[in-house]
DNA sequence: CCCCAGGTCGTCA
DNA sequence: TGACGACATGGG
C-alpha cells in the first residue's frame, strides 16, 4: 500500500530515539507496533509499507505517525527566535510518534541513565523472551508482551534482559499499573503527578511517556542533550532552564524539547539523519 | 581506568 | 528545598 504525505522525514522521526526497536535494511524500515510489523519505505513525498497483519493498516500508519496532526501550525508557534528557527529547520517532517502506552512506560523507566544503543537491547530481550512471536516476510519478531504476559516476572528475568538497577522500578510499575486507568483523561499535570507516584517514575520519565505516547506536547522532558542545546545556545541552565521552557513554548513545550533533543544529538553526526 | 548514557531515589544538611 | 552519591552495564 501507499500514501501521499506532506512535510513528514520517515527516517529521521525513525532514528531519532523516540522509538527504540527500528530495523533499517535498504532504505526500508521494519518497525514493531502493538499489534504488528509493518515495512515501510519513503520516496519523496509517497511512503510505501506492507505489513504482517493488513487490517485497518492504512489507519494504523497514519495513527502510528500522527500524519493529520498539523506540525506547520504547530513549529510557528515554537519559532520564537533565529535559535530555533534553526533548530526547527533541521527537524523538517520530523514527528511524534504515537506509541503504545504500557511498552512506553517499560522502554522510558529502562532509558533512565542509560543509552539508546542499551536501551533497544533490553527491550528486544524482554519482547523475544515474553512477547508473541510474529512471522512476517519469512522472519521472526516478537511483539512487546502485553501487560498479563509480564505481570509476574522477576527482579531476576529482569536483570537477565540488562536492565540493571531498573528492575525494582519495573517491578513496581507492573504492581501499580492498575492504578493508570484512564490516565488518559487527566490532564498533564495530574497525569505526571499520578506516573510520579510509582517509584522509579520521575518526572523525565513520566514527561517522555505523556509525550510519546498520549501526545501531551505540553510537557517538557528536559535530558542531557535538551541542557546542553540550552547552555549552548541560550546560556542557561540548571533549574532555569524548566521555567524559561515553560515560558517561551507553553502547550509545545514537548515538541521544542524534542526538537532540542534531536538536533543537538546530531549535531556531531556525519551522513545520518 | 575514567566518563558517559533520554534519571531517580535516599540521605543529609 | 537542594546538593550529592549510588545504582548496572557496556561502549568510547
Amino acid at each position: 500500500m501507499e500514501l501521499y504525505v506532506d512535510n513528514f522525514d520517515l527516517k529521521s522521526t525513525l532514528l531519532s530515539g523516540q522509538v527504540f526497536r527500528i530495523i533499517e535494511e535498504e532504505g526500508w524500515f521494519t518497525c514493531i507496533l502493538k499489534d504488528r510489523i509493518i515495512k515501510i519505505k519513503q520516496i519523496a513525498n509517497k511512503i510505501i509499507f506492507v505489513s504482517s497483519n493488513e487490517n485497518n493498516l492504512e489507519e494504523a500508519i497514519i495513527d502510528y505517525f500522527d500524519l493529520k496532526r498539523d506540525y506547520e501550525k504547530i513549529n510557528k508557534k515554537i519559532n520564537i527566535d533565529k535559535i530555533m528557527n534553526k533548530c526547527t529547520s533541521k527537524c523538517e517532517g520530523y514527528k511524534i510518534i504515537k506509541q503504545d502506552f504500557f511498552e512506553t512506560c517499560i522502554s522510558y523507566i529502562i532509558s533512565q541513565n542509560n543509552n539508546v544503543g542499551r536501551i533497544s537491547k533490553s527491550i528486544n530481550e524482554i519482547s523475544r523472551l515474553y512477547g508473541e512471536k510474529v512471522l512476517f516476510e519469512e522472519k521472526e519478531y516478537y511483539l512487546f508482551p502485553k501487560y498479563e504476559d509480564i505481570k509476574n516476572i522477576s527482579l531476576n528475568e529482569l536483570r537477565n534482559c540488562g536492565v540493571g538497577f531498573r528492575d525494582k522500578y519495573i517491578i513496581n510499575f507492573l504492581e501499580n499499573y492498575e492504578s493508570l486507568v484512564n490516565i488518559d483523561k487527566l490532564n498533564t499535570s495530574l497525569a505526571l503527578e499520578r506516573l510520579m507516584s510509582i517509584k522509579g517514575i520521575g518526572l523525565k520519565v513520566a514527561s517522555c511517556i505523556l509525550l510519546f505516547s498520549l501526545q501531551r506536547f505540553d510537557v517538557y522532558p528536559i535530558d542531557t542533550w535538551v541542557k546542553k542545546f540550552m547552555l549552548e545556545n541560550y546560556n542557561i541552565e540548571g533549574n532555569k532552564i524548566e521555567e524559561i521552557v515553560k515560558e517561551k513554548f507553553g502547550a509545545y513545550s514537548g515538541l521544542a524539547m524534542q526538537y532540542m533533543f534531536h538536533s543537538q544529538r546530531n549535531i556531531n553526526k556525519k551522513g545520518e539523519i
